[in-house]
DNA sequence: TCCCAGGCTTGGT
DNA sequence: ACCAAGCATGGG
């Protein structure tokens, strides 16, 4: 039994949350650890700290007692309901439980078990896997904190108790991006992705609905895919990330290095993607965990 | 020094 | 349609 509030009072304008759920829905260090975002954070004490929106939000969880899992957050109740949905807790997962597995996803299953699939910022999503082209997790978050740095808007929420300060940012919006410029962007060590960058952000800005129009539950993942290959510095797997992650098409399926090696490894190069159906982006992500 | 990282573009067959 | 090289950056 953890001690609930230790480590978690470090701001205090806030009505701490809590909410339960039964063990094995959601486990915030597997989610927020399995790559899918780059702005949380672990800061001890079984607590992550991220950004959503322009809100700091520091969540813990506790140890599972009579198979309940219970969590705290420093988030205002008002806003919990909102929360939740981010953190994909209405998403029916169940399918998966209906379909022959093999062995190994079995395992895979059962090692990931309690990611979540979050409900990520569109514009967050795709800068964000922009810059994961060629690149590493831990270098990702860097480079995204130093964007956020460099353009995002800086916010600050107090302690009234102790006084101290926790400053942080929002996520840069198109147009900050744009006033940043192609060498502000390559300053925050983005590389040659900083063009790409910069050239989508000009189209965000200029026509938003574009983007969004592809939310809509009649466009299919594999349309979400085709629209945004058509960007440059976006190829399948970018895009197969940004519409599972940004858009919330669970049926879609990144392959990248990691998920290559597992396709090699234990299905002799050639996988059914076709068997997980609408939930194949959750088992690639427990792959992927796996794997990792 | 070389190798790798949640790949993509370009230019060759 | 497929293949190889080049690409910025930083960590091991």
């Amino acid at each position: 039994m953890c001690n609930k509030l230790e480590g978690f009072n470090l701001i205090s304008n806030w009505k701490p949350t809590t909410f339960t759920l039964p063990e094995g829905i959601l486990d915030i260090k597997k989610t927020f650890d399995c790559g899918q975002c780059f702005r949380w954070n672990n800061i001890g004490n079984y607590t992550y700290a991220g950004v959503i929106g322009d809100k700091y939000i520091q969540i813990k969880q506790c140890e599972a007692e009579n198979g309940l899992v219970e969590y705290m957050t420093t988030l205002d109740p008002v806003y919990l309901k909102d929360f939740l949905n981010y953190l994909g807790i209405n998403d029916d997962y169940s399918y998966l439980e209906h379909i022959n597995l093999t062995n190994f996803e079995v395992k895979a299953m059962d090692k990931g078990r309690g990611i979540r699939i979050l409900h990520q910022d569109l514009w967050e999503t795709i800068v964000s896997f922009i810059i994961s082209q060629r690149n590493n997790i831990p270098k990702i978050k860097t480079s995204i904190h130093r964007l956020c740095e460099a353009a995002g808007t800086k916010m600050v929420t107090k302690n009234p108790v102790i006084g101290s300060e926790i400053y942080y940012y929002t996520f840069p919006t198109p147009k900050q991006i744009v006033n940043l410029g192609i060498t502000g962007l390559q300053k925050c060590g983005l590389g040659y992705r900083a063009e790409y960058i910069y050239t989508i952000a000009l189209e965000f800005d200029i026509n938003p609905l574009r983007f969004y129009d592809y939310n809509n539950k009649s466009k299919s993942g594999q349309e979400t895919v085709d629209f945004l290959m058509r960007f440059r510095g976006i190829g399948p797997k970018v895009a197969n990330c940004i519409a599972l992650f940004g858009y919330n098409k669970l049926d879609m399926f990144p392959i990248d290095i990691w998920i290559s090696r597992a396709i090699d490894q234990y299905y002799n190069g050639d996988i059914d993607i076709e068997r997980f159906g609408k939930l194949a982006g959750l088992m690639q992500q427990y792959i992927f965990y796996y794997m990792k």
